[in-house]
DNA sequence: AATATAGATAACGTTTACGTTAAGGTTATT
DNA sequence: AATAACCTTAACGTAAACGTTATCTATATT
């Protein structure tokens, strides 16, 4: 099994962030990557997956809090039937909010689009009233 | 012209935040509502306006100061030609930035969707085997 | 006019998400 | 084996975005 494994510094290269970030998610719990022999951080394939999506999260306005509650229900391997209802209900609940928050952001395209037609309208009559 | 007003308390109940944050949007800059002779703050309808954006963008993960930028464009009143490319310009910036928030949303949306399909498959797979 | 409710400023406190040293230990390279 | 490059913990610092509290003033209601 071909398994590639990452320094910390390989990973805060590739993400454009600092080692310190990832450290502190992982002192939030949001990732814990093995140990060498000299306790030095590596992380698998599925840590720097992690660590994505705590950064897209991040990106769009997700605390790590909730982040955090969202790796949970990515890394859940429970075989409880119960367990596993209450996490698709979670799921669909994160689900929903995301796509309320596409929603929001297309209703903010719509007004900057709105506003970029108006300037540009404006910009045309200056240029003609220029002209003569 | 039925202009309606709003004190900070009737905005602080219908967008469910605090006083003291419509003031700090204040102090930043982001509103700049009348004051009574007694220097209490009365809320115009484009004010109520801007406080929405203010807060929409805060949703989608925007600092202030970059909400502060944007709405700088919406009340951009310059009949300066350059100026209003410059605002133009700024404009498709921040709709690209939209965009590609929207993008990357609908991956999560995605993976997410992803997520609870294999979640459920293990949930059937589960109960057939309670069945038996 | 008196009282209740609401608002003002101002100062200090708090949480989140790191940045920045400091004082070392580990790994890789020559 | 020595040196550079990298890593560790730990502690303190910081910026953003408010919360909280105190003290005082305005407005609304009976």
């Amino acid at each position: 099994m071909n398994q590639a494994v990452y320094s910390i510094s390989d990973l805060a290269r590739e993400f454009e962030i600092s080692a310190r970030s990832i450290r502190f998610y992982e002192e939030k719990g949001l990732i814990a990557p093995q140990r060498t022999v000299g306790n030095q951080r590596r992380y698998s394939l599925s840590d720097r997956y992690r660590l994505k999506w705590i950064l897209r999260g991040k990106r769009f306005g997700y605390s790590l809090d909730e982040i955090s509650r969202m790796l949970e229900l990515i890394d859940s391997k429970t075989e409880a039937i119960d367990q596993i209802k209450v996490t698709i209900a979670y799921g669909e609940e994160k689900l929903q909010d995301i796509e309320s928050h596409i929603e929001g952001l297309q209703k903010m395209r719509s007004e900057m689009l709105e506003l970029k037609s108006r300037l540009l309208q404006r910009l045309t009559e200056l240029e003609a009233k220029d002209q003569r």
